[in-house]
DNA sequence: TCCGCCGTTAATCGATCGTTTAAACCCTCA
DNA sequence: TGAGGGTTTAAACGATCGATTAACGGCGGA
């Protein structure tokens, strides 16, 4: 346990969890791990949060709340900001992107941590990805519409493969980044055009151009 | 075990095991699981694959090598067919992509379940991204070649932003798709978009489009 | 015929998993 | 001072994990 570590049991759990669950994933993460690193006893899980279901699902909770506020803020501002008429495409995926890059890359090596648990979610146990969808549905139906005013001429269909890709460009990219600095050197393949850890702005600019250009692509004939 | 399974041991193992593995993940399938679905004794796989690493590794290496060949072949064609000047960036987008959506979707269920545990495998432990890296490596630079010649204004940096956005695009779109008809219905927001599993060639053209358009994508000044 | 090897089998190893129990602790308030 | 509720503790539960062992079957070559 760290000198510096939180006082407060709760706290000290998500903390150990929140890393250890990144680093390593959630089915292989015990609860032995994780109170051992949070300097608790094992029994203090169930106390708290119920089970390690529940641990996870709090985990994931306390990152992706305040992440989705803040989503949901900056399309209000661009809402505001143009009343009438189709809004900006770079400025929705801006707001979209913008929270989970400055959380993950700008907020020490805790952000990161959390950026690839985030990453990871998609590939764990159902329990994780219920948490998920349940914070993530809200924020997605506000950006749903958003989109639909950027691009009124693109059909459902095609919306949807567009929307899904941009999650894919966002979600395997910060993967990777915050892979980057705990990948053994020879499996650094994909991002050795990098030196060192790129600053967050500088990420939201690659990000957004290769999305907006994505959802704006004209889609050959069949 | 079902009535039409293969008699070679190792055959029904890798069988069992690629299904597994899919939709459960790595570390959270059993060898007894395997064992078990394969219809064969729990030692056999230290016998043949020396232990689940080998195992897991196998799996992969049988689906993988044989799309990665496919690849190389279509590249070669396509250099080819153009012997001098850059490359059609849809063409190499295509010999990319294609042979992997062909396999997935077009292989039956068997495909399918290779395409989750493909989607799955940067989330999981590093001996089984070892060995995704040790047989994507070759192909992965031959591609990069081919990418330069068709976009030789982008700078190494740019271009590598953008590789790896497009294989974000491809990864997370094919899990997406390999998921859908597993998935509780409630959790099917992000493909509702979908009615049934998509044809090969549709979703090819989708991400064709979206990729090839990010790839292309104009820096906005910074 | 019998030896030797390949494939297979049942059984067990020690370790670790998530969960649960019951007792002890500590602080607060009557 | 002492009762009581919110926290914490040590210990153990049954289950399951990957790995390993020794023995067994059958088939081909000597």
């Amino acid at each position: 346990m760290p000198p510096d570590a939180p006082h407060d049991t709760k706290t000290r759990l998500l903390d150990a969890a929140e890393s250890l669950l990144a680093s390593q994933g959630i089915g292989n993460t015990s609860l032995r791990q994780i109170t051992e690193k949070a300097g608790v006893n094992l029994a203090l899980v169930k106390y708290h949060f119920d089970s390690k279901d529940g641990l996870v699902a709090a985990t994931l909770q306390r990152r992706l709340e305040p992440i989705n506020s803040i989503r949901i803020r900056l399309l209000e501002e661009l809402e505001a900001r143009h009343p009438h008429g189709p809004l900006p495409l770079d400025d929705i995926l801006t707001a979209l992107i913008q929270p989970v890059v400055d959380l993950g890359l700008g907020g020490g090596p805790l952000g990161r941590q959390f950026l690839k648990l985030f990453g990871r979610i998609f590939s764990e146990p159902a329990a994780a990805m219920n948490v998920m969808r349940q914070q993530m549905g809200p924020m997605i139906q506000r950006f749903d519409a958003a989109f639909a005013r950027a691009l009124p001429h693109l059909t459902d269909s095609d919306m949807g493969w567009r929307k899904m890709a941009t999650l894919g460009v966002v979600q395997h990219s910060l993967l990777m980044l915050s892979m980057m600095d705990e990948l053994p050197l020879h499996l650094r393949l994909p991002i050795k055009f990098l030196r060192g850890t790129p600053k967050p702005d500088v990420v939201l600019r690659q990000l957004v151009a290769f999305c907006s250009a994505g959802m704006q692509a004209t889609l050959p004939p069949e």
